[in-house]
DNA sequence: CTATACTTGACCATTTTAGTCAGGTATGTA
DNA sequence: TACATACCTGACTAAAATGGTCAAGTATAG
């Protein structure tokens, strides 16, 4: 199990947005150089935030981002989301009421994997922006 | 993020197990066609599993692998562990003290993951494989 | 002595990841 | 109006992970 950086780059990516965009909008090169993230991997999850309308964007010159919520609304559940990163558990599809992998009955780790999927979901949907913003804030030296 | 089915395959592999091991030692060709996982990767997972001491190997004809501890001293952090299922969520190496992708201050999202790390491995902690016996045979009909 | 079943390690096709590259298009400013 | 800035889109790709297969053993019960 593991959690792409794509998910990670997109939270980290809204975390320097939602520090900036209150003065201006902020450029993509900016949140590149600053949190050292591809310029044309940002402009990839920027379109998908922008799709699942997490920020807003304004072109032409001195244009670029904002949030287009605030970040106490904005759960990392939202960002996840809106990048395309899940919590997969189990492949076995939960339409085929019939049972996992071909079997008769349902597989013995079903419902475990949906108990997880049920606990960390959990966890992402209590966390805001707004969270991790303080958390940042208080450790800046 | 998402959870490979090795481990997937693991628990299912030792629920196997735990049901039939107390009346003879469960050949790997058993568990093979019961749960419908290829023969020779369950041989590779249970080669992990026995090196973590959660099996032991009885050769020979009539052989086959018995659980070396209870169902219940069984957590599934020792079965994830043992197939090298972790949750892996930041890369940045937590050893370099200094920060994350080089720079000069931790990424903000470095204790985000740690929280969650702790969040996920506390359910593992939790859940034995009693746990799932016990869930599996309330639900057979 | 032979069938069964564990043991080991090399190999491989496919998929996913983490990007890059090459073009655009829109717009504020000079 | 020109042009620089910055968004926008889609195709492409190298490297790693995944989910196995294949081949050649070794140990032991009967």
């Amino acid at each position: 199990m593991k959690l792409t950086s794509k998910g990670r780059y997109a939270v980290m990516a809204l975390v320097d947005l939602a520090r900036f965009d209150n003065i201006n909008p902020v450029s993509l090169r900016d949140i590149s150089l600053r949190q050292g993230i591809s310029l044309d991997y940002l402009e990839q999850i920027f379109s998908k935030l922008k799709k699942n309308k997490i920020v807003q964007s304004i072109r032409g010159t001195q244009g670029g981002y904002v949030l287009s919520k605030k970040p106490n609304e904005i759960k990392l559940t939202n960002i996840f989301h809106a990048v395309d990163e899940k919590v997969k558990t189990v492949q076995c599809k939960k339409e085929s009421k019939k049972g996992c992998n071909g079997k008769a009955t349902k597989c013995v780790t079903h419902n475990l994997w949906d108990e997880l999927e049920t606990h960390i979901n959990s966890f992402f949907e209590r966390k805001s922006l707004d969270d991790l913003l303080k958390n940042n804030t208080e450790q800046r030296t």
